[in-house]
DNA sequence: CAATCCGATTGCGTATTGCAATCAGTTGCC
DNA sequence: GGCAACTGATTGCAATACGCAATCGGATTG
């Protein structure tokens, strides 16, 4: 991206990646709602986010060493974004900020339901959906059941109890 | 700042309070850098910010609740700018910012020293800084001896072993 | 062979940013 | 008193980024 930066200090480097309005959200799509392909993150979000832009966000979260593009073999012209082992380490921070939202900002309830799961599950729950993420995305064996499974369950299980729509 | 929410999702929801260049910056030099008037922030931070965004964003941190302004009582036209509850509970969110760049971004690492010892203290030691930070701002009774000082103490005699010019 | 889907790209108007200069009022100093 | 320095900003302007809709060439599906 840029090879001239502002500063070196930690948290100003990491702005310089991540300080916008998309590119943690397309990294959340991909780490929580497991959306691998252009089109799954163009469409599915509730945010909506425009065709140029994310095309842009992919690329220079490509550049920046947080996403990797493969081609999907099931069909010759799809593209799979998969995670980098940098990206992966960024859940405890999307913990984090969703933990910060849920005190702080005027959030929908059922849209905290996996929120508040992760941050009351801990450490050790991020370490096992790390782990998880490990295998989906870089090839990493399996080791445990899945908690990505297990959210999308509990989130459905409160969402059928309030009749609200699944996403 | 909107009422329209782009979503009730509370990653979301902090994206479009934090999700830009700067605020976090400002909240990083008032927190770390205990800098409380407008020439403070404008000058003395590695990062340069503009006299036009920083007077934005001192708005709008203001009016998400993030920030407060008061006189300074020493000085007519002084105005001194305090953390609110809220912005002194993003600690551990600023501190998992340093822990990710120090780890995948190319830091300076004399710029990373605070980084590093606010992650190896650990939750214990964000709590001691955060009831320091609630005394500083929210005239909060003084709990114990001063994590500020301590970090900068340290930061000094590193600093020093290395020749470093002290900020 | 037509409709649909694929990952983008283009055009265009608006909003935000970066930079430098400037402002009016206050303070410190001699 | 007088003046330079300092206070928290504001203004003007150019460059960049964003948001939106339409579109693209190629591949797949029915």
């Amino acid at each position: 991206m840029e090879d001239r930066h502002r500063s070196g200090c930690p948290i100003n480097l990491t702005l310089e990646v991540l300080g916008d309005r998309w590119s943690l959200i397309v990294i959340r799509d991909i780490m929580f709602g497991n959306r691998r392909h252009y089109r799954e993150l163009l469409g599915r979000s509730h945010e909506r986010i425009a065709s140029n832009i994310l095309s842009d966000r992919l690329k220079r979260l490509m550049d920046a060493g947080l996403l990797t593009r493969r081609d999907d073999p099931s069909h010759q012209q799809k593209a799979i974004y998969s995670l980098t082992e940098a990206a992966i380490q960024l859940l405890p921070l999307l913990v984090h900020m969703g933990a910060w939202g849920r005190r702080h900002r005027p959030v929908t309830p059922e849209l905290a339901i996996r929120a508040r799961l992760l941050e009351e599950g801990g450490p050790p729950l991020w370490e096992a959906f790390m782990d998880e993420l490990r295998s989906l995305h870089l090839g990493a064996p399996v080791k445990g059941p899945s908690v990505l499974a297990g959210l999308q369950a509990a989130y459905e299980k409160v969402a059928a109890e309030q009749g609200i729509p699944t996403l």
